[in-house]
DNA sequence: TCTGGGGTCCTGGTTCCA
DNA sequence: TCTGTGGAACCAGGACCC
């Protein structure tokens, strides 16, 4: 059992807004929302101020619009974000071999085994340096929370937002925890919430009474004994550098429900297509093929088949979903289809050939036992084609938040665009007010999409 | 304008095999 | 040969996290 706080948890503030703000002086101390702008998004960060009006993440976009109406509404820009997550792991990992991201804007460190701290105060010490490390290096403010295990640093940093750092002190932790909700627990979520709220249970102490016996028999054996030990402040998990992942998978919630069983086809063999190229990106190969499919009434289902051995090929993916969707019943639309391939390998050719050859074989008895039916296959297959196929026209897409560059007013980003018209206001990270609005065509030939400037200018 | 996308882990039921 | 048992693998769904 580890003694001195030296498990560090990072977790930067509002990160998407915040990165949005830092590259768009005009929007500096406004409420930004970034998140998915169709019918159906969602919100993934808001910034402080957004938060004011009650905005928060995974809020549907139209609540939020109506909660803010005048926030700045923007996509995310993924690139930038990795990007400035790169240099802050970077920082990181100057501190210890063991560094464990979480996502983009979130990671555990063992600061112990980086030989950089050992006690309160050279925990610290680190944290702080660590704090002005973040804004010099990226302009971003990150809040870290330390302590003796993983919850503890993580609930710390959860304390010290925004912009803060906490350190809880050993011998302190059931005191602290002891009047806190049940929902600062990691894994109690709303359900969880719920079910511990029947039983009178509110409160971190309140588990803690409770004994584990009562815990197991209300969330079952595993959760009950992990989220008693949670409560006893009892947590051992080490940090784990490398993760490799178990899954790969694509989804996509479309607009408006889909009806046709044919475009329900074609969009399955595409996000088969999609999954084999992030599961070929990553030099992987897997076993099980999942379909997922959420329906008109959000009810969502999935189906999984087992292959035979792992493969990356696009032809076995595509096939296996394609069966797993004739099992599922799409009358009335679906909102959401999605495909992802568990059980992985890592990618090897002998795993291509085993299962090209075994699928040719299971082709073979197929056709072997059906044969009728054949011509109305070939005509759907034709139909499938046709709606894949679906040519994309139509004038160029500016999306808000995106950087473009005006040949004649430099580098810029997309505030809005509609009716033909696209509007540009011109800046860049380093100027110190807003710049300029101007408005475009839509097709000015003079407009073309930018890339992200560095946040902090560099050789600065 | 109700509810994204990419993951992980757990549970409970079924089936198969020793 | 019949019956019972128990584990492993598979499958579907749910909860949770960022």
């Amino acid at each position: 059992m580890r003694t001195g706080p030296t498990i560090l948890h990072l977790d930067m503030d509002a990160f998407y807004a915040s990165a949005e703000q830092a590259a768009k002086p005009s929007l500096r101390g406004k409420a930004v929302v970034v998140g998915g702008l169709g019918p159906r998004g969602v919100v993934a960060t808001a910034s402080y101020e957004a938060r004011k009006f009650g905005v928060h993440s995974a809020m549907p976009m139209g609540q939020a619009r109506r909660l803010a109406p005048n926030a700045a509404y923007l996509v995310p820009r993924f690139r930038l974000y990795r990007e400035i997550s790169e240099q802050v792991m970077g920082l990181l990992r100057e501190l210890s071999p063991l560094v464990e991201p979480l996502s983009l804007d979130e990671a555990f460190v063992d600061l112990e085994a980086g030989e950089v701290a050992w006690d309160e105060s050279s925990a610290e010490a680190v944290g702080a340096r660590l704090r002005a490390d973040i804004r010099r290096v990226t302009g971003l403010t990150g809040s870290v929370g330390l302590a003796a295990s993983k919850m503890l640093a993580k609930i710390a940093s959860e304390e010290a937002k925004p912009d803060g750092l906490v350190l809880i002190r050993p011998g302190t932790e059931r005191a602290l925890l002891g009047p806190k909700s049940v929902r600062i627990l990691p894994g109690v979520g709303p359900a969880t919430g719920d079910h511990l709220r029947r039983a009178g249970i509110l409160t971190v102490a309140e588990i803690a009474e409770a004994g584990e016996d009562e815990l197991v028999r209300l969330l079952g054996k595993s959760h009950g004994a992990q989220l008693y030990a949670m409560a006893l402040a009892h947590d051992a998990r080490p940090v784990v550098a490398e993760r490799d992942s178990k899954s790969v998978s694509v989804e996509d919630t479309y607009d408006v429900d889909i009806h046709e069983r044919v475009r329900v086809r074609a969009e399955v063999q595409r996000l088969a297509d999609r999954c084999v190229e992030r599961l070929r990106a990553a030099e992987r190969s897997g076993r099980t093929v999942v379909l997922k499919v959420r329906r008109y009434d959000f009810s969502t289902l999935t189906r999984s088949e087992t292959l035979r051995g792992p493969t990356d090929d696009p032809g076995v993916v595509r096939e296996a979903a394609a069966r797993l969707l004739e099992s599922v019943d799409t009358t009335g639309g679906v909102r959401l289809l999605g495909v992802g391939v568990s059980g992985l390998a890592d990618y090897t050719q002998e795993d291509l050939f085993a299962q090209a050859a075994a699928q040719a074989a299971a082709a073979e008895e197929s056709r072997g036992a059906e044969g009728a039916g054949e011509e109305g296959e070939e005509r759907e297959r034709a139909e499938v084609a046709e709606v894949v196929a679906e040519p994309v026209v139509g004038e160029r897409r500016w999306m808000a938040g995106h950087d473009v560059r005006h040949a004649e007013f430099g580098a810029g980003w997309v505030q809005g665009s509609g009716l033909g018209r696209v509007t540009v206001r011109f800046e860049t990270p380093y100027a110190v007010g807003p710049g300029r609005v101007r408005t475009f065509l839509v097709d000015d030939p003079l407009l073309v999409p930018g890339e992200p400037l560095p946040l902090v200018e560099p050789g600065e």
